[in-house]
RNA sequence: GGGCGGUUAGCUCAGUUGGUAGAGCACCGGCUUUACACGCCGGCUGUCACAGGUUCGAGUCCUGUACCGCCCACCA
């Protein structure tokens, strides 16, 4: 027996096993036993600490979250196991657009950040037809109410998936911790001059009316057409320019060509006439310009995409902005300032029918203007290209000119850089996706958005005299008031009586980005600046799990963030997991309707045959979703516990192991012991699970068979102590390699038998096994279990019953491999009902049997 | 346009320094075998996408091509 193995504790096995309600008997327990609770006497290097994503609670929980949310808790239930102290937060994500919208058609209400807060509001039973508005406060208070019950739900689930989640260590983006967190990171920010306001050009979705970043963007295949429209030379002759936008003639500021271009060379520096407004713009030269896209002319207007803005500034050119937050054409006088035109009268009356119209409208009215002075060139021709969408949005985006925060991001490039490389990635090539993504950013992090539910921007200005806001005249609270709302908060050494009034103050009105908040995971989940000494146990944290589509947000903004507030990565490891494919191979989402409810897996398969499913899917890659490999796990779980109930019937007599076979056993498991540590360390789950899951497997199917005599004493009390002490501390060694992938019912056969709970037992060392590795056992294993293959593979084939006898077996083997046979020869004819062994030297192994009549 | 993955049995996927192709599922056949019929035993199944190259030897290394998926791009 190796040492070690206690039997003190008393065996009791059920009659019936089974797996039907174990998930509500271990969660119940592990809760009651404070198991998963972290325990902060620990120093950061006995430490484990992961950095959860947040689920968006007003959306709905998918197999996706069950699939890679089990990824994180084998690693943590790993470590745990291994000593470590697992901080393992929850954490919700009820900040942002999403949440804002549910709140608004749930209660009936509107946010108003100009109204004072009430702290008596009682919204209605049902909402009614017109929106009540309410103060921000009242808002984000509704909002804790409504995804108060979201989270239950959340937790629910996780619970019974078998999470190993403290939830004694949950926030929400939008909880008060996470407000002055997000708000004493931006103060921070700001006195550095890593954050800046400036009135610029900005990404802005018109139906949202809010600036949005570059990492929200997407890409939409959208009908479109080019439209070949021709520009008046001052001299006689035309300028052709094909653009998609026409309708944004009236803001053209200049026509651009390639340097190199022979076409327009002469014209660099020269003027044109622009159609229908009369308004002269200048042709100029820029390298971004290609010469291979429509005319190789292009129309800048400020602003039609991002190109615009680059050649807008680098040419140092004119602002003639038409479209405004709303998306409708703003009024202009033609004839003023910025807007001289050849015909002014003319250009005025022309305007004024797309005045207060959308850009798609005024595109089709527009093209009949153009038709109608001649100043189109043929019809346009249609075409599909890819336009810029917010992710959530409707419409294409515009560039409008607005105030915005910004968090400076390019100078930290290459900063950047080096984090991503000095970060550790599971799987290693993802490590690609953040530098392209690096190397590809055109501009700082635009962070302020124009939404009401969110964090306020802790910031207010000066009223000068005449009434206008002094944007560089900032009043900023002292941290200790955090978290504060500008709109119903006073500055310091202000009264409320003076808000909005000449010589008074202002509140921002802005709300941050919802990354702006997230992007500090791992100081919220830490309390970072609220409980140091908890910060200092888990920053930098051991591990960020996400999924590859949030590489370019999530992942991004919190290295950054962490870059600038503590000079290091916010963790040594980022393990990305894929997707989840239904078996048509595209993405499982909501939208596409062929989401399946989580619930109802774990209630079909058990919770362990969904996670033996989910643990199939190795990182970074996406995974079918597969019924079918849930009902193979809730087999596997099954089969663990006949077999755990068989080894652990009969215990006695067991001792020390001394025969070869048993020794083989041992050295095998042995050997995958410690090749799962070092795959579990480095975040490869999924091999550690299939290869105790073949050991397992041959555990039964041979050793099991093999050593069914001796146990019961067939070869007397030594050989049965042996085999049972090999049994034993086999299930031992089996049961706690697959507790990280199979909670429940590891945890309900470690019960039988073993004291606490397997879940805090330590991690199997091959040291718990056997004292040196046992070539000739393992080969004597592996023969005798050869040889029981041959001899069910001839019952089978004679269509007999395995209980036939065999009258005789002829090995034929090499002499080294014969030489084991005295080894297990008791167990074979025991096992194979053999009468008569014979051997026979030869190249190959091969069994010739004859069964008894 | 740039980049990253992938392409192995009907399906889902392993295949770790190059050495005669694997598992599970599905399918077929058999077996009451006192841990398990929610079981057990056995069987069938492959031009390893394609074309070159390196090598005694390539699923594995190199080059190129095709297709699938994803990420990114300044898409007039």
């Amino acid at each position: 027996m190796p040492d070690g193995l206690d039997l003190s504790h008393p065996i009791s096995v059920p009659d019936r096993p089974a797996l039907e309600g174990l998930e509500q008997k271990w969660t119940d327990r592990w809760e009651r036993g404070g198991v998963y609770r972290f325990d902060r006497t620990r120093g950061r290097e006995t430490v484990y600490s992961i950095d959860t994503p947040p689920p968006t609670v007003s959306g709905s929980l998918h197999v996706g979250h069950v699939f890679s949310y089990t990824h994180t808790d084998i690693v943590a239930r790993f470590q745990r196991m291994r000593g470590k102290a697992v901080f393992y937060p929850m954490g919700w994500d009820d900040n942002g657009l999403p949440t804002e919208r549910r709140v608004q058609n749930y209660f009936g209400v509107r946010c108003d950040p100009s109204l004072p807060y009430e702290p008596a509001f009682v919204p209605p039973e049902k909402p009614g037809k017109q929106p009540i508005p309410v103060s921000r406060p009242n808002f984000i208070e509704l909002c804790a109410r409504l995804t108060a019950e979201d989270e239950k739900v959340f937790e629910h689930l996780w619970r019974y998936l078998g999470l190993s989640v403290d939830w004694s260590m949950t926030y929400a983006t939008i909880d008060r911790r996470s407000q002055r967190i997000s708000q004493l990171a931006f103060l921070r920010l700001l006195a550095r001059g890593e954050a800046y306001q400036l009135e610029a050009p900005t990404l802005w979705d018109v139906d949202f009316r809010t600036a949005v970043a570059q990492a929200e963007l997407e890409d939409r295949e959208q009908p479109g057409a080019y439209h070949k429209i021709r520009f008046a030379k001052p001299e006689g002759g035309y300028l052709e320019v094909d653009t998609t936008r026409p309708e944004l003639i009236p803001a053209c500021v200049a026509i651009v060509a390639h340097p190199d271009d022979p076409r327009y060379q002469p014209l660099f520096g020269t003027d044109v006439i622009t159609p229908i407004f009369g308004v002269r713009v200048p042709v100029k030269a820029h390298a971004l310009a290609d010469p291979d896209k429509g005319t190789g002319a292009a129309m800048i207007c400020t602003f039609g995409d991002i190109t615009d803005v680059t050649w807008w500034r680098e040419l140092q050119l004119p602002v003639r902005a038409i479209i405004q937050a709303n998306g409708a054409f703003k009024p202009v006088a033609w004839g003023a300032a910025g807007w001289e035109s050849t015909d002014a009268p003319r250009a005025q009356q022309r305007y004024d029918e797309l005045a207060g119209l959308s850009a798609a409208k005024a595109r089709v009215k527009t093209v009949d203007m153009l038709r109608e002075s001649g100043d189109l060139i043929g019809e346009p021709r249609p075409i599909t290209h890819a336009v810029k969408f917010y992710e959530k949005g409707d419409r294409p985006l515009e560039i409008v000119t607005s105030r915005q925060w910004f968090i400076r991001t390019m100078e930290f490039r290459s900063r950047l850089l080096a984090r991503g490389a000095e970060l550790k990635w599971h799987p290693a090539y993802m490590q690609t996706r953040l530098e392209n993504w690096i190397n590809g950013l055109n501009g700082d992090w635009c962070v302020s958005r124009q939404r009401f539910f969110g964090v306020p921007f802790p910031v207010w200005y000066k009223v000068r005299d005449d009434g206008s806001v002094d944007h560089d005249g900032r009043l900023v609270p002292d941290e200790s008031r955090l978290p504060i709302d500008p709109s119903t908060d006073v500055p310091d050494g202000y009264g409320a009586g003076q808000r909005d009034q000449p010589g008074g103050f202002t509140g921002d009105k802005d709300v941050m980005d919802t990354w702006a908040t997230s992007s500090l995971s791992p100081q919220i989940a830490g309390r970072w600046e609220e409980d140091p000494d908890l910060f200092a146990r888990v920053f930098p944290m051991d591990v960020r799990p996400q999924a590859h589509d949030i590489i370019r947000t999530w992942l991004f903004s919190t290295i950054l963030r962490s870059e600038l507030e503590h000079g290091t990565l916010p963790w040594r490891n980022a393990a990305i997991s894929g997707w989840v494919l239904d078996p048509d191979r595209k993405k499982m989402s909501k939208s596409k309707g062929n989401v399946v409810t989580p619930m109802g897996l774990l209630e079909e398969h058990g919770s362990d045959g969904v996670r033996y499913w989910a643990a199939s899917g190795r990182p970074g890659t996406d995974t079918a979703f597969d019924t079918g490999q849930m009902k193979v796990g809730r087999r596997l779980a099954i089969k663990l516990l006949n077999a755990s109930k068989f080894v652990l019937a009969n215990p006695e007599p067991h001792g020390p192991v001394t025969t070869a076979v048993d020794k083989g056993l041992l050295t095998a498991l042995a050997r995958i012991v410690r090749e799962s540590t070092a795959d579990l360390e480095s975040y490869n789950y999924t091999r550690v699970l299939e290869r105790t899951e073949t050991f397992f497997w041959s555990f039964c199917d041979d050793y099991l068979e093999l050593v069914k005599g001796r146990r019961y004493g067939d070869q007397g009390a030594e050989p049965a102590a042996s085999a049972n002490g090999a049994l034993l501390a086999s299930l031992d060694v089996m049961l706690r390699l697959f507790a990280p992938f199979l909670p429940f019912v590891t945890d309900e056969v470690w019960s039988w038998w073993r004291p606490g709970t397997i879940h805090t037992a330590a991690w199997p060392s091959a040291g718990d096994l056997q004292h040196e590795d046992d070539a000739e056992g393992v080969a004597a294993l592996e023969f005798a279990a050869g040889v029981l293959g041959a001899i069910r593979k001839k019952k089978s084939e004679e269509q007999r019953p395995m209980k036939t006898p065999v009258a005789r077996a002829v090995i034929s083997a090499p002499q080294a491999q014969l030489h084991l046979l005295p080894l297990v020869e008791q167990d074979l004819r025991a096992s194979g009902l053999i009468r008569e062994i014979e051997t026979v030297v030869a190249e190959t192994f091969a069994v010739h049997v004859e069964l008894a009549p």
